[in-house]
DNA sequence: CTCTGGATTGAC
DNA sequence: TCAATCCAGAGG
């Protein structure tokens, strides 16, 4: 009885109305820091899979570490769609990150999600990464991408109605956040854009 | 058309 | 430290 009301309760947060829509239409930075602790859940044939965001990046308009920042392109299009979509893209040959859409439409900002804690799915997480290291699965934008099962089809994809959503963490519950300087970046390397959970094992790097 | 380098990862 | 692997964007 316990264990049906809690699997019912746990599929039903998953289709629940999660914030109100403008929530990603504000400044950037604050959206990367309010994502920390939300859940990024993916719904596909093979299963669910769902993970704790705990490392994000702010990329900003007049940010010359932005794809947006020399303005609008084939490839940044979806930078500058509606917040609150996904914006995925190819890099170095073999990877995708998976971003999401912030501020208001035509600025150009959004938010990278770097690191996720594993939280549901794992087994599946473990079968596409191809590794059973559950520090592994979700610790750099590439892996979370593997993990989750999303492919550059989820560009544009909005996360208020499509497979992908995300789930609002415990209201009273505090997190400690570190701001640091971005991961991998030439240009614009000093801006403290980086956010993350403290002390938390999951993170890319330190 | 050619050339360059990248919001990465994993192997050496 | 470096190769894998490919395409967007810039320049001719």
């Amino acid at each position: 009885m316990y264990s049906f009301y809690k699997i019912n309760f746990l599929s039903r947060q998953a289709f629940l109305p999660l914030m109100p829509n403008d929530i990603f239409q504000k400044d950037t930075k604050a959206v990367a820091k309010e994502l920390l602790g939300m859940s990024l859940v993916h719904e596909t044939k093979e299963g669910k899979t769902v993970g704790k965001i705990v490392e994000t990046e702010a990329y900003l308009q007049r940010d010359p570490g932005s794809h947006s920042h020399k303005g609008m392109t084939p490839r940044n299009a979806q930078m500058f769609g509606k917040a609150g979509t996904a914006y995925v893209y190819f890099i170095y040959g073999m990877y995708h990150c998976f971003n999401i859409v912030t501020n208001k439409e035509g600025i150009g900002e959004a938010v990278l999600i770097r690191a996720l804690q594993p939280v549901n799915g794992i087994e599946l997480m473990k079968k596409r990464r191809k590794t059973d290291d559950i520090r592994n699965l979700c610790s750099g934008p590439g892996k979370l991408v593997i993990a989750m099962g999303i492919t550059k089809h989820h560009n544009g994809a909005d996360l208020l109605t499509g497979t992908i959503r995300l789930l609002p963490r415990k209201k009273n519950k505090k997190i400690d956040i570190v701001t640091c300087t971005r991961v991998g970046i030439s240009i614009g390397k000093e801006l403290p854009y980086r956010f993350y959970i403290k002390n938390n094992p999951f993170i890319s790097k330190p």
